[in-house]
RNA sequence: GCCGGGGUGGCGAAACGGGUAGACGCGAGGGACUUAAAAUCCCUUCAGGGGCAACCCUGGUGCGGGUUCGAUCCCCGCCCCCGGCACCA
């Protein structure tokens, strides 16, 4: 398992375990040339020569006000840890910088700014490791990333940066808190939540994979706690269909609106059973849901309503039991005094229970009978109600009409409890081997038919049986009709329901901003008012967390005992902090307005750059920050505070990088660090280098070695350039060469398919540099402009060799010639019978007879013609097939 | 289990709407230059077979079928890897 401890830094000289490639000799050798021949290519002078130069020259900083174009090019800010940037990082951010300078030197006036995420737990938990307070640690990691970012080459204006826990920042996180506390967006309540006694927080949903913490992988636990949450919810058919007309990376949308979990089914109102009578006492209780949602009088006894919520209405008349969630508020209602002790038993087991592992589908089946009965509306009968913790609160009505015969849940539980089964669906046709419930039944005769015994549940389609009027109908036609029956009788109503619950935003930590709230005895939770912003998060010393769910803040009695804004009487703060998804769902709007000290986002700024025109960043935040984000943005749209609804009209998912086949990660050692690389290697052929080794989109294979592929590369386009000649004419097949290059990089660049784009120069410099050809000018100047959005130094240095005085960023992008783009003899495969028996080179236009003719002069391609030609097929300036007798 | 994305030489990968599979790069082998090495430059490099030879033949894009003059690409049935979701009724 374990491999020897490997250094993570591959540094030739301190590690010579580590087998890194020779570097060139002019990169490190102490006796090269280096900066005193003007000759080499020394990365290192360049580089730097021409940070320094656009630093002092303002090259990179946005003209927001006057830019004729503007052109909002966004990447996934950073959080800052301490062990400075990593490769992953760089790939995502140096994809998102080709493209921005790309887009610049097509006449976009680009604004790419790069702030800081740096509040949240990773930082927290990092400072209480190492012993140092956050607010000195940030400041020192920021500073540490500030440096590496410069180094890399990116096009950022750094005069407009963000940091997320810089008061002047947070101010308007909490005004945002406020705006949605205005509109009833954000509330609090006490709930069962995700509590993780190793980071001694609450987390989100979201933040809890697989029954464990996200971070820190202890398995969580549920508490009850008072929570702020922000109604996302409600949002979540807008946030659905906008997904629709989004320019966005399609796995993306995919995995927001599974998130987002949209179904349609009904309701339908089950009356009591006591009696087995039904009649429409159901519609007195117009909508199902209040029905449930209402605290049920104590006197209300047995004769309860229960509302479910389901998919299949189709199978009711197989409904054989009800089953609430344990916290159902008609459980107490419906218990009789007979079961009562087994109920709360049960009730209060769930409840210590983490709600995880609860949810962990593959768990044998519990619950309890309440005693009470309720009556099936379509078959009359008087069917039991059950509580088990396989149904959830918080989805639907938190009540389930169990169909044991065709739900597999429902039929586990059925066969735990001795409960009927009722098969309800006949299965389609004789072959009904396939489903649910194929294999038991394939013995007997008639598998799947009506009267066939169910040995698992089947959940396919088929025909109604035992279902009375509509016994006969395939599951669809059923459907329609059972449901317009019920509705009609008033027992049902058509709903559609999210799985995208409310977010939770609390955190009972230390690092973040303090959520703007004041509790009053008098006047109750009062909103700290938007002058009294920022509330500043105090100095701790000692922020450690403890188990009592309490934020570390409630120590500070200084900071916690407050003045009530209204009253002026006595009042405590709120001492949770806000989760780190906030600061992040807004930072794109801060950028352009980080000026502006008395307003969130400037007007017309606003209007003039946002939404942001391209947004890169990873997948793993396509549930999380994208959506929070959309979410926050609707919001501010709502009330007035920005002109559109959406922050991000286009989004591309760049993959991940691996290295050497494995996935980088701390614990397996192998994640780099840039640095190492930049200083063997040069920033610029280590950014090409990270855009060749595969497709943008999709990642790729980090392999130490194959860099010294791109520094030959560039070593050879700084050859090429010096050593062109002046005088004469450049040879036109190359000239064509460069504007087919031209046309390859200008398509590939928007499509992200840098890889590809990269291996078109090297080709165009393999035409250049053929058996020892020295290169016109006129071949290599616009070479140095398609290579300047990967490789911005050498880029600047070459351009200015060449005789220029702006910067290359400033000029336009090469033009091709789509004329000489085509070239003017194209091969065409000859196949005989779809085998290729030849090629022929010809004239682009030329015909098929000519071909034909061509093709069959040649004697590799006659051989093979025998016998009678039945057909020829010409795919121009690509191939022609001729079909034979004898084939 | 469900939803995405993948599977192509020794390796990373190309192949725009079916049309010369393996561009480009790494690694490897050979050569030139050099006292030597490094660097640089040139040539070869999917596999098997044939030819003194520039070349020729056959097979080949995870597996098994199919459609087509022609399939890495489309259809049907599988296997494996990566990511996400997962008792959501």
């Amino acid at each position: 398992m374990s491999a020897p401890a490997r250094p993570p830094v591959p540094d030739p000289a301190a590690h010579p375990s580590v087998p890194a490639p020779a570097p060139p000799a002019s990169a490190t050798s102490p006796t090269s040339p280096t900066s005193a021949s003007p000759d080499v290519y020394d990365p290192a002078v360049v580089e730097q020569r021409w940070q320094a130069r656009w630093e002092a020259r303002g090259t990179n900083v946005t003209d927001l006000e006057g830019g004729p174009h503007p052109y909002y090019a966004l990447m996934m800010f950073p959080y800052p840890s301490a062990e400075g940037l990593h490769v992953g990082n760089l790939f995502a951010f140096t994809g998102s910088d080709v493209f921005a300078r790309y887009q610049r030197m097509r006449g976009e006036t680009v604004f790419e700014p790069l702030g800081y995420d740096a509040f949240g737990i990773h930082s927290e938990n990092y400072a209480l490791k190492v012993g140092v307070h956050p607010m000195e640690l940030i400041p020192r990691n920021i500073a540490n990333f500030g440096r590496q970012l410069r180094r890399a080459g990116l096009m950022a204006d750094w005069t407009r940066t963000v940091d997320t826990t810089d008061p002047a920042y947070y101010r308007w996180t909490q005004w945002i808190f406020l705006q949605l506390y205005e509109r009833g967006l954000a509330y609090r309540k006490k709930a069962a939540v995700n509590w993780c006694p190793f980071d001694k927080t609450v987390l989100a949903n979201e933040q809890v994979i697989g029954g464990e913490c996200e971070r820190c992988g202890t398995r969580v636990e549920q508490r009850f706690l008072e929570q702020w949450f922000f109604a996302i919810s409600r949002y979540a058919p807008r946030l659905l269909a906008n997904l629709d007309w989004l320019d966005w990376s399609e796995t993306t949308k995919a995995q927001q609106q599974h998130w987002i979990g949209r179904s349609e089914g009904v309701e339908i109102t089950f009356p009591p059973g006591v009696d087995g009578i039904v009649r429409g006492s159901a519609s007195s209780s117009a909508s199902g849901s209040a029905s449930t949602s209402a605290p049920t009088s104590a006197s209300a006894g047995r004769d309860a309503s229960i509302t479910v919520f389901t998919t299949r209405p189709d199978t009711i008349f197989g409904a054989t039991y009800l089953v609430l969630a344990p916290e159902h508020p008609l459980v107490d209602a419906l218990t009789t005094d007979a079961q009562r002790a087994a109920v709360d038993a049960y009730r209060r087991q769930t409840a210590e229970q983490d709600l995880v592992s609860r949810r962990v589908g593959t768990r044998t089946k519990t619950g309890v009978f309440t005693g009470s009965f309720a009556s099936n509306p379509a078959t009359r009968e008087r069917i039991p109600v059950w509580i088990a913790d396989y149904v959830l609160m918080d989805y639907g009505t938190g009540a389930v009409m169990a169909v044991p015969g065709h739900d597999e849940r429902d039929f586990e539980f059925a066969r735990q409890f001795g409960l009927p089964i009722v098969r309800v669906v006949a299965e389609a046709g004789g072959g009904g081997g396939g489903g649910g419930g194929g294999g038991g039944a394939g013995a007997e005769r008639g598998a799947g038919g009506a009267d066939a015994p169910l040995a698992a549940a089947y959940t396919g389609p088929g025909r109604l049986v035992r279902s009375g009027p509509f016994d006969g109908l395939d599951t669809d036609e059923g459907q329609r009709r059972i449901v317009d029956w019920l509705v009609e009788h008033d027992c049902a109503r058509r709903v559609e329901n999210f799985r995208l619950h409310d977010w939770c935003i609390s955190r009972q930590r230390y690092w973040g901003p303090p959520i703007p709230i004041i509790y009053c005895d008098a006047c109750g939770t009062v909103p700290v008012p938007e002058r009294d912003l920022p509330v500043e998060l105090p100095y701790i010393a000692d922020f450690t967390p403890d188990d009592s769910g309490v934020s570390p803040l409630a120590r500070h009695e200084e900071w916690y005992r407050v003045r009530c804004p209204r009253c002026g009487g006595a009042g405590r703060r709120e001492t949770d902090v806000s989760d780190t998804f906030l600061d992040s769902a807004w930072y794109f709007l801060r950028y352009p307005s980080v000026h502006h000290a008395d307003v969130p986002f400037d007007r017309a700024l606003t209007r003039r750059w946002l939404p942001v025109d391209s947004y890169i960043g990873g997948n793993e935040h396509a549930v999380l920050h994208l959506l929070y984000a959309r979410f926050i943005t609707m919001v501010l749209h709502d009330a007035g505070a920005l002109p559109f609804e959406e922050p991000f009209t286009r989004f591309r998912a760049h993959g991940h990088i691996v290295r050497n086949g494995a996935k980088m990660s701390k614990s397996r050692g192998n994640i780099v660090s840039p640095d190492a690389y930049m200083s063997t290697w040069g920033a610029d052929a280590f950014r090409t280098y990270l855009m060749f080794l595969g497709p943008f989109e999709q990642g790729g294979d980090f392999r130490d070695t194959a860099i010294s592929g791109t520094r030959r590369f560039l070593d050879r386009l700084w050859a090429s350039v010096m050593g062109a000649v002046r005088d004469g004419t450049p040879e036109p097949a190359v000239i064509r060469a460069l504007h087919r290059t031209m046309r390859k990089v200008t398509d590939d660049i928007p499509r992200l398919s840098f890889n590809t784009a990269i291996a078109a120069m090297m080709a165009y410099m393999n035409t250049l540099r053929a058996a020892e050809r020295v290169p016109h000018r006129a071949e290599v100047e616009p070479l140095v402009q398609l290579v300047a959005p990967f490789a911005p130094h050498i880029a600047e240095e070459l351009w200015e060799r060449l005789g220029h005085t702006r910067s290359i960023f400033d000029t336009a992008w090469p033009a091709y010639d789509p004329v000489l783009a085509t070239a003017e003899t194209v091969t065409v495969a000859i196949q005989v019978n779809g085998k290729l028996r030849g090629t022929l080179q010809v004239e682009t236009d030329a015909d098929e007879e000519t071909i034909l003719a061509a093709a069959a002069a040649d004697p590799g391609v006659a051989k093979h013609l025998v016998g009678e030609v039945r057909k020829v097929i010409y795919v121009p300036a690509r191939l022609l097939n001729v079909v034979t007798a004898a084939g």
